[in-house]
DNA sequence: ACGAGTACCTGGCAGC
DNA sequence: TGCTGCCAGGTACTCG
């Protein structure tokens, strides 16, 4: 399931293959894959340069040559990979004798042109406590829900909120309103810390998730996972699920831990 | 405007 | 063994 950390390690796998390179072909073997056919995404492709690839939040962008952008987001199975088309190959590039292609088992993932909305970038400078704070405090939402909402913060799936909620000592389902100025900026410390670890980890593959970057690498981040996914927290305390879950996923927290 | 709920989709697994 | 049914996840939508 990409979040930031395994989206930003697909981006730097495909900006190091691909940066300069022209592409030559496109083949969209299915086209019934989608629910709208992305003729404006990918029509017009061939014969673009890479000039670089980007990343927003959980998107990738390709920045072609001629101003053009190519928009994908992975969804939850979303796999770029590089090599032969497969199953579920909703379309593969060629890239001067290179072949890329874009699997989605489970067709959560999109293909376009455009971006949302978003709120700061977690690891760059925007994202402060302060602007967390004053993003957080009118909203009397679950603050696991608001760390979750793109227009928030910018990358932040369930693994890492439940993660970054642990570290903070917060619990998820409390109201953005009853966080404290210093309750925001531990939680805004610890988003970066564990986001920070996780792509310098090359992201999370759980046992339940198909993840893996283009070239076929695991992440490792799944190793030093404190909550997610298990059943004790690091100092022995059993963890609890929340008795609804928040904004339709399942929570996890620490019943001492966190606050 | 906000928050809650749900559709989308299919692989994988538990339970029979 | 083979079947059923449920769960996982992010986003975009509807509804109150």
């Amino acid at each position: 399931m990409p979040e930031l950390p395994e989206v930003e390690t697909v981006r730097r796998t495909l900006e190091e293959r691909l940066k300069g390179l022209k592409i030559t072909a496109l083949d969209v073997p299915k086209p019934t894959f989608y629910r709208k056919p992305p003729k404006k995404a990918l029509g017009g492709l061939v014969g673009r340069a890479v000039e670089g690839v980007d990343r927003r939040g959980k998107y990738l962008i390709f920045r072609l040559s001629g101003g053009r952008h190519l928009v994908l987001h992975l969804g939850m199975s979303g796999r770029i990979v590089f090599g032969e088309r497969g199953p579920h190959t909703r379309f593969q590039l060629s890239v001067e004798g290179r072949t890329v292609s874009f699997h989605d088992a489970r067709r959560f993932g999109r293909v376009g042109c455009d971006l949302p909305e978003f709120g700061p970038e977690p690891l760059g400078p925007d994202f402060t406590a302060d602007a967390l704070y004053r993003a957080v405090h009118p909203r009397r939402a679950p603050v696991k829900a608001l760390l979750m909402d793109q227009a928030v913060v910018a990358g932040l799936g369930n693994i890492y909120a439940t993660e970054a909620l642990y570290a903070a000592g917060v619990r998820p389902g409390r109201r953005g309103s009853s966080l404290s100025r210093e309750e925001s900026r531990r939680l805004c410390a610890s988003i970066k810390a564990v986001l920070g670890l996780a792509v310098s980890l090359g992201g999370s593959t759980l046992e339940d998730s198909a993840y893996l970057d283009p070239l076929g690498r695991a992440g490792s981040f799944q190793e030093r996972v404190a909550v997610y996914g298990r059943e004790i927290c690091p100092r022995g305390h059993a963890l609890r699920a929340t008795r609804r879950p928040i904004a339709g996923r399942t929570s996890l927290y620490c019943p001492v831990c966190q606050k």
